[in-house]
DNA sequence: GGTGGATTTGACACCCATTTCAGTTACAAG
DNA sequence: CTTGTAACTGAAATGGGTGTCAAATCCACC
């Protein structure tokens, strides 16, 4: 592994000017920089970006934290990151928390020195169960979490609105018994998704005490919760699944069970998952843009490295929109 | 930010014997680790990864350099490569090349000091554009992708065996004129996966000269495809297409057309996406388990990393299987 | 008490590049 | 011919740790 040490004997001169030549500072001859130059590719000199971003005190890297590494979500959200990432010629690197409270913090702190600054998305959106994040002494941003003590920057999806705008949606479709199916309760973003639907219900329709079966955010929950419905001989209109996976094997069990999915009982989901637009009927769901919350929360890093003060209260919440397909409407397609 | 320095002085030790207990060497006094170990914990120290890798020579780092950052494939690829490489404590840094191979070349070079071994996955699985891949000087297994000269490990699928299962099951399923629909001239993939629906066509039909349809792997080119056959009014039987995106267009553009796919017409693809069992019929199709490509990849290289040698022609094809769905049989579900 | 040996501890060089500061050279002006 | 200035160049400090080697301490035993 040849150094720049070697680069400089080879061209008779100091490693200074070799270090300046090869960064292109201006207060190097010409003759002297090329002669540099040439050996340099002649040796086949590499830096070592470790020992400079020693001295530099800065590494061109950023850090990602994700609680799981899988799935349409997470490869939308790396790629808007990487996106906004790559323009400023910075490098990603990934940490896996696999869940787990503990496993993050460690990943936290095995970044210290590698990174210039960290995008983290805590594993239950609940970012105080993280520790005291102002002793992270590295510049952060939340991934889908608002924090507890707002000092940290966020970038969020709006879960609230967006359930308000499918529970009206259905409900300008006509349909008035309107079933919940909620996501786990631990789940931050399934409760927003919760109350925007009971608030929705609440004040258009005066229901109060609406309907909510109890889901998971995976498969089964869907099926189960079709079951439930047809056994029970329920008269329900429409269902809000708080999320696509529920519903879309919410959609298979009821049209199984003869049911016309969009016309004797709408469905809409969350997410937007691609599957969505490939079921049949296609799924109304709420669609957010996840590519450009990665995006927006890595600009903000960015942001916050070159120096600016983002003030306490700097938070974007991505706003979602309505997707309306045949689930909800009926059309033949 | 509170240096190693900062913390012996504080326990009232030498750096060297922080750095002992700090590391769990166990040539230290019970007590003066315990004392280093509370001035730590009360200053809030956390190493420096990049001054500690400095040192060592070893970053506990791997760099995964690929050529895209979406779609199912590279969240798989990525939770394979994650897998095997946590269990390992190390990291992932992630390189995106951007589809250029300038830009692939100036990712590995910035990877330098940072990691300490490398998947590469080639950008047009040409592994000779990327100049002399012994000069990088850093171990490196390649990703879905065999180097010209068998100098690098690597880890792929085996493309060629799976088009002729394929190919296979669509003759046992009665079917003589089948059509291929290619994937882009320049991906050594899609070629590889011609040249096994041509050799099975020529060995079990005679037919040296098939059907074949220019593609792109994109779902814009299963839908011109469908239009071509569909207005030549040619008596095909079945369409194996070089993966599943251009196969899902293509039978949602025969269905519209009133062709009963899996009955009227056979259809088949490659890759097995999550959408593949979702459309109607589900398709028949390839499955590889991208998730293991990547584990084995992974894996491969922290062999390397370990000081194993694994000589010249080391490399691992994974055997895809086949995924035979309604598509091809015409059941009903 | 002295000696040998093992166990801890500390001073310092080192990893590799950047950067400061001082020194050298070239050239123009006095 | 000296002096001043500007333009380059080099030696050494720096960044934050680790590892080597020598010194210091401790204990047991003679």
């Amino acid at each position: 592994m040849v150094t720049i040490r070697e680069v400089a004997k080879a061209a008779g001169v100091s490693v200074a000017t070799a270090s300046r030549a090869l960064n292109g500072l201006s207060i190097v001859t010409a003759e002297t920089r090329a002669r540099i130059e040439a050996a340099a590719a002649e040796l086949n000199y590499v830096p070592h970006s470790g020992a400079r971003s020693l001295t530099r005190r800065k590494t061109d890297a950023i850090g990602v934290i994700l609680p799981d590494l899988f799935g349409e979500f997470f490869s939308e959200m790396i790629r808007g990151i990487d996106m906004a990432v790559h323009g400023a010629g910075k490098h990603l690197l990934l940490g896996n928390m696999h869940g787990s409270t503990e496993e993050t913090v460690l990943a936290i702190k095995s970044m210290r020195g590698r990174v210039d600054g960290l995008l983290v998305m805590p594993p239950n959106s609940r970012a105080e169960s993280l520790g005291d994040t102002a002793t992270w002494q590295i510049p952060t941003v939340l991934l889908n979490a608002q924090p507890q003590n707002g000092d940290i920057p966020f970038v969020s999806v709006d879960n609230y609105s967006g359930a308000r705008m499918v529970t009206e949606h259905l409900i300008e479709r006509g349909a008035r018994k309107i079933v919940h199916i909620s996501g786990p309760a631990s789940n931050r973003d399934a409760s927003e998704r919760m109350q925007g639907y009971r608030d929705v219900l609440r004040e258009r329709l005066g229901d109060t005490h609406p309907i909510i079966l109890p889901g998971n955010f995976r498969e089964d929950a869907g099926r189960n919760a079709a079951q439930l419905l047809l056994n029970r001989d329920f008269a329900f209109e429409a269902v809000f699944a708080a999320n696509d996976m529920m519903a879309v094997d919410l959609i298979a069990e009821l049209t199984r069970a003869g049911v016309r999915v969009g016309r004797d009982v709408l469905v809409a989901g969350f997410d937007d998952i691609p599957l969505a637009r490939y079921i049949s009927p296609q799924l109304t769901t709420v669609h957010s843009d996840i590519t450009r919350l990665g995006s927006s929360a890595a600009m903000m890093l960015l942001r916050l490295l070159s120096g600016e003060e983002l003030g306490t209260d700097a938070g974007i919440t991505i706003s979602p929109t309505l997707a309306v397909r045949a689930s909800t409407t009926g059309a033949s397609v």
